[in-house]
RNA sequence: GCAGGCAUAGCUCAGCUGGUUAGAGCGCUAGAUUGUGGAUCUAGAGGUCCCCCGUUCGAACCGGGGUGCCUGUACCA
């Protein structure tokens, strides 16, 4: 009774929240992370590969407010029944890998990544489940002069990938002024603290809320446009407008005047010596950019770049792209940050016990690339020319139409034969898609005369915008020439000369 | 995670108050036009109408649950 068994078909799709990246895009990356690596590389970092897999301990819980224990990362067991994890990031690699050979690392150590994470949650627009970091790191450095080198090779990455002075800013901050801020409205010091880190949480969204949507955020809470209720930090109405006040006294000024920002918050936190010590290295920090001539219209002082909670314990910055622009869909898109770093100074004292103090930068390589995408920063020149095409009209002469291909690629010209099993008229539109410069003709005709047919696709396209009668545009073989079998090297090459850019 | 919306061919979508064989345009494949990409004409392939359960004589359409996508929000190491 042998029933017709249902073969099992897999359903051909991508897991949620991860993709695939076609030619161009691979391309352009690959150029992109070049001249990233050229900057990394003139600031004197050395390249240091870790693993993409970590046991998950290694890694680290470090979210404070772990409602979901172990969400967020790629887990797995080994063998021997431990717990391994993919990487969601590069710092927690780095942290491990310089404790681990600690003692046999020149100090301060200073190594760049790049490198695929993963982190298991929800993907959102220009947010996937697996990405592309590029790091740069300093261990044991422990002077802001460390990170005020962060933020200029920031500036200078920026700017290597054509991005004009002006249309980005790396705006810095303090965690030492905003514990100054919070201990100034009487929050103390616990930074576990639930209000501690609504307030945090609610001058870091200043840049999308406002100042009304903080203010709420502050206070009681705030209704999204659907309708749902973000509960609020519930601070009392003069601590609300002491934090406002901060806030505001680094926008007035932002653009202008880098002391001028420090003066404003040393008059709201300047009370509190965490806060004085913030001001204070930031300060340090501003003598340095100023000397290697880095003004306000690269690196700014901002009082709303808080980042995550997690681990920094000093300066944290964020590069950000200041222009606005359009998707496929023509919605208006704004960029935001495409970088970020900060100072960590705890990080390897989970290991060690000791701390050992720590900056790093961060490149979010997708993001910027779609960025540059969407500005039609992506080189066009880093193509590669599209490859000449050889038919093959004879199945009996395959070797004569290898012996061609051989030739171009020896000349150094990108060139493939069809290997398709359909007739002529299917490998010309097969070239034209790929689209190939030239076909390489040879059917009976010219093997009678030892010639071939050498086709100009570029120009064919041309000629037929013109022509509307299909005898007119097959007769017309204007865009063709024929030359000897000996001279193929020769013809390709000067089709290819009249289009070359 | 929370809130709202959406789900029909590869793509963009139509499909009446539930009714027989679910459609269009584009794209794709092949043929015609003496061995040639465009144009034109002809033919063809391609769908578990997201999935499961239910209501009904009957479900693409109604109800419940699930999954996926979009928007906002939360989180962002």
């Amino acid at each position: 009774m042998a029933k017709e068994q249902k073969t099992f078909r897999p359903k051909a799709r991508l897991p949620k929240g991860l993709r695939d990246v076609t030619a161009s895009m691979v391309r352009a990356e690959t150029r992109m992370l070049g001249l990233i690596r050229d900057v990394y590389e003139r600031y004197g970092f050395d390249p240091l590969e870790t693993s993409t897999i970590e046991y998950a301990d290694a890694l680290g819980k470090f979210l404070p407010d772990e409602d979901r224990p172990n969400e967020g990362v790629f887990s797995f067991q080994d063998d021997d029944e431990q717990w391994l994890s993919l990487r969601y990031d590069l710092t927690a690699p780095l942290a491990r890998y310089v404790a681990e050979h600690y003692d046999g690392l020149p100090k301060p150590f200073r190594r760049y990544q790049v490198g695929t994470v993963w982190r298991n949650e929800k993907p959102g627009p220009g947010r996937f489940r697996q990405f592309t970091q590029f790091d740069a790191d300093t261990v044991a450095a422990p002077t802001v002069a460390a990170d005020a080198e962060m933020c200029m090779m920031g500036a200078d990455v920026l700017e290597a990938l054509s991005i004009p002075r002006g249309q980005y800013r790396i705006r810095v901050n303090n965690r030492k002024v905003l514990d100054g801020l919070l201990e100034e409205i009487g929050l103390g010091s616990d930074a576990t603290d639930r209000t501690h880190m609504t307030v945090l949480r609610s001058i870091d969204k200043f840049d999308k809320l406002g100042r009304r949507g903080v203010e709420l955020l502050l206070g009681a809470g705030r209704k999204d446009e659907s309708g749902d209720f973000t509960k609020g930090a519930g601070l009392a109405p003069e601590q609300i407008a002491r934090v406002l006040d901060y806030v505001e006294s680094g926008l007035t000024a932002a653009s202008s005047d880098r002391a001028a920002v420090l003066e404003g918050w040393r008059k709201v936190v300047g009370a509190s010596a965490i806060g004085r010590e913030g001001i204070d290295e930031l300060a340090a920090m501003d003598a340095l950019f100023t000397s290697a001539g880095y003004g306000p219209d690269r690196i700014e002082f901002n009082s709303w770049i808080v980042r995550g909670l997690g681990y920094y314990t000093g300066p944290v910055f964020e590069a950000e792209l200041l222009f606005d622009t359009r998707d496929e869909d023509g919605n208006t898109v704004r960029f935001g940050s495409v970088g970020s770093g900060g100072r960590y100074d705890g990080l390897i004292e989970r290991f060690k016990g000791v701390k050992v103090p720590a900056t790093g930068f961060s490149v979010g390589v997708s993001r910027l690339l779609a960025a540059l995408q969407l500005l039609q920063k992506v080189d066009a020149a880093a193509e590669p020319d599209a490859p000449v095409v050889v038919l093959t009209l004879d199945a009996a002469n395959m070797a004569g139409y290898q012996a061609m291909v051989t030739e171009l690629r020896q000349a150094g010209i990108r060139a493939e034969m069809y290997l398709g099993g359909s007739g002529m008229r299917a490998q010309m539109k097969y070239a034209d898609k790929r689209g190939a410069p030239v076909a390489v003709i040879e059917g009976e005709d010219e093997r009678a005369t030892g010639s071939l047919t050498l086709k100009d696709l570029v120009l064919g396209a041309e000629v037929s915008a013109t022509i509307e009668d299909n005898a007119e545009w097959r007769q017309s073989q204007a865009a063709q020439i024929s030359v000897p079998r000996a001279k193929l090297v020769e013809g390709v090459r000067e089709i290819l000369a009249r289009h070359r850019r």
